[in-house]
DNA sequence: ATGAAAGCGCTAACAG
DNA sequence: CTGTTAGCGCTTTCAT
C-alpha cells in the first residue's frame, strides 16, 4: 500500500491531524512544523488520498461528463473546455462514452454518481422521466436538451437553421431535404421545427428523411433517398452526416454543389478540412463547456437550493463551398 | 446523504455485514434474506459507495487513460476501444487531456493515481524519467512509447513508413520531405529514423522538416517550408498535419497530388472524408486500446510481479487519391 | 448463515 | 498551534 498521512505523522513526529491540516488549511499551522512537515511528505512521495478525504468532506472534487460518442468532432471542444474551467475550480472532470446507448448511458450515470459531485449530461439520448429519476442521486447539468427543474445550456441551433434556409431559398433552391437525427436527439428535434417553420414561411418544399445515425455512414446511407427525393439542397443533422451524404452523393454522380448544396450542423473539424468545404452552423460548444461547468459547480454549492438557469446561446451559419446557386430547373 | 448500506440494514433488520455480502458475495447469504435485502435495497434506491469500498477493498474497479488531445482523431477509436475492453472486465476507464503539456500530464497522473487501479500512458509526452519515478505510484502500461521495464504496447509505425517511401520511390519521386511530430513523440522519432533509413536505401534525398505541432495548424504552418524545399513528396507526422499541408500547398497555388504526393499517418476520419482521399498509415488504434486494458489489468492483478510485456501492432500503407506518379522533372 | 468489531485514509469538531 | 476523538461507507476476520 502506498504511503499515508499516518506514515508522514510518524515521520515528522507530529499527529496525523496536524499533517492533514498541512495539506487542507496550511495557514492554520505553525511555519515551521509545516515546512518540516512538507519536506517529509516530499521526500517519502506522500499524495493525500482523494477517495478518502471525499469520505469524509463528501466532496470528491470530481466531475462526470457523460457523452454520446467521442469520436463524433463536435464533442471533443466541448470536453476541453469543460475540462479547463474545471480544472481553473479545482475539480477534475472523467469523461464517459456511451456509445449512443440509452442503457449504458443509464448505467454509467449510477456508476459514476457516487465518485463525483455533478453530472454533465451532452446530448443525452436518455428519456427525460429516467433523467428525472435520477437528479435525486447527483446534480446535474444538462446540454442541449431541455429538462424541467434542471440547469440546462441549450444552443439555439434554430436560429442557425433559420439562416440555412434562408440561404438555401436565395440561392434559388425551391425543394429541399432535411436529413434528422437520432430518435432521442433534442437538437434533432429543434432543427427539424425551426426549418419546417422557416420553409413554410418561404414556400419551400420540405422533405424529413430520417432518423439518421449520426455518422457520415448515417449520411452515406441517405444518398439514395436524397436522390430519389429530387431535391436539390439538404440540410443535414450534423457534419459527418453532411460529409457521408457528399461521399454517397458522389458515388451516384451527383456533385456538390454542382447539383445538390449541402448544409451541415457543427462546425466541426472534418467539415472544414473536407473538399467542398463545408457550409455549416456553428456550435458554440466550448463556450457551453465552460458554462455547464459553471452550473454545474453552482448546483454542487448550493445543493437543493440551487438556481435552475436555462443558459441559450447563439449559433450562427457559415457559408463556404458546399452550397451554391441552384441549377435552373 | 444518500442511502447508506446502514439504511438497508436497518430497512430489512440485518447487520450491515449481511447487505455488504449481499452484494459482494451473495452465494454466502441465505436466498430468503438476500431476496429481502435486495428488494429493499432496490426499493431505497440503494447504490454501493466505490468509494468507500475501494478504501477497504484496495480495488478502485477504475482505470485511466491519458492522452495528448482528445481533439486529436487518432485517440477516439482508441479510447472507444478501452473502454469497451474494460467493461467487459466490470472496470471503468476514466479519460483525461493533457493538451500536449507535459506539466499538465504529470499533474493528472499525480491526482488520478489515487482514485484507479492504473493508468494507461497514451503517446507520453512525458520524459521516461518522469514516468519511471510516477511507476511508484500506481501500474503503468504505455501506448507508443517505449520505457524500460513497463509493459508497452507499439503500433510499428516504421512498417507503414517503409512502405509509404518506397511507394513514393516507385512513383518517380526523387525528393521528399518529411514533416516531423512534437518534440517529445516517440511516434515521430520512429517515423523519422525508418524513413530516413528507407529514403537511404532508395537513393532518396530526403528533407526533415520540424518539430510541427500535430495539428492541421501544424501542416498549413509547414507549407512555405515544404514549397521552398522544392520536393514532389512528403510524408507527415499524422493525418491532421497532412491534411493542413494540403491546404497551405493549395493556397500557394500547388496542387496535390498534381504538384505535390502527401501521405499521412493514422487513418483518420477526417482523411477518410477529405478531397483528396488521403493516402495514409493505419494504426491499429482499437486493438491497441484493447491490448492496453488486458495488459493493465493483469499488472493489476498480479503487482510487482507483473510481466512487462512488450506488444508490437502491425501498420500498413493504404494507397487513396493524395499520392500520384511524380510529374517529370 | 449472520452478527460483532475493527479498520481502510482522511477530516472535523473539540480540547487544551 | 497541536493533540484527541469520532466517524465517513464499506469490507472482512472472527465468533456465534
Amino acid at each position: 500500500m502506498a504511503v499515508t498521512i499516518r506514515d508522514v505523522a510518524r515521520a515528522s513526529g507530529v499527529h496525523v491531524s496536524t499533517v492533514s491540516r498541512t495539506f487542507s488549511a496550511p495557514h492554520l499551522v505553525n511555519a515551521e512544523t509545516r515546512n518540516r512537515v512538507l519536506a517529509v511528505a516530499e521526500g517519502l512521495g506522500y499524495r493525500p488520498n482523494r477517495a478518502a478525504r471525499a469520505l469524509t468532506t463528501g466532496r470528491t472534487h470530481n466531475l462526470g461528463l457523460i457523452v454520446a460518442d467521442i469520436a463524433n468532432p463536435f464533442f471533443p471542444p466541448l470536453i476541453k473546455a469543460a475540462q479547463a474551467q474545471a480544472r481553473e475550480r479545482d475539480y477534475h472532470v472523467f469523461v464517459a462514452d456511451t456509445d449512443e446507448d440509452p442503457v449504458l448511458e443509464q448505467e454509467l450515470i449510477e456508476m459514476l454518481c457516487k465518485q463525483v459531485d455533478g453530472v454533465l449530461l451532452c446530448s443525452p439520448r436518455l428519456s427525460n422521466r429516467v433523467i428525472e429519476r435520477l437528479r435525486a442521486q447527483v446534480p446535474f447539468v444538462v446540454v442541449n436538451r431541455r429538462v424541467k427543474g434542471l440547469a440546462t445550456v441549450l444552443m439555439d441551433v434554430g436560429q442557425g437553421v433559420r439562416a440555412a434556409v434562408g440561404h438555401l431559398a436565395g440561392l434559388g433552391h425551391r425543394r429541399v431535404a432535411l436529413l434528422s437525427g437520432p430518435a432521442g436527439s433534442w437538437t434533432s428535434g429543434e432543427i427539424r421545427e425551426s426549418a419546417a417553420e422557416r420553409a413554410a414561411d418561404l414556400g419551400l418544399e420540405l422533405t424529413v428523411l430520417g432518423p439518421n445515425a449520426p455518422t457520415e455512414q448515417g449520411g452515406l446511407a441517405a444518398a439514395g433517398a436524397v436522390a430519389a427525393a429530387g431535391v436539390t439542397g439538404v440540410l443535414c443533422y450534423n457534419d459527418l452526416v453532411a460529409l457521408g451524404l457528399i461521399e454517397g452523393l458522389r458515388e451516384r454522380g451527383l456533385d456538390v454543389p454542382g447539383d445538390v448544396s449541402v448544409i451541415g450542423v457543427d462546425d466541426s473539424l472534418p467539415g472544414r478540412l473536407s473538399r467542398p468545404k463545408l457550409t455549416t452552423i456553428t456550435m458554440p460548444t466550448a463556450a457551453a463547456g465552460r458554462m455547464a461547468v459553471d452550473l454545474l459547480l453552482a448546483s454542487v454549492a448550493a445543493g437543493e437550493a440551487a438556481p435552475r438557469t436555462t443558459a441559450r446561446l447563439e449559433t450562427s451559419l457559415v457559408i463556404r463551398e458546399s452550397t451554391q446557386r441552384a441549377s435552373s430547373p
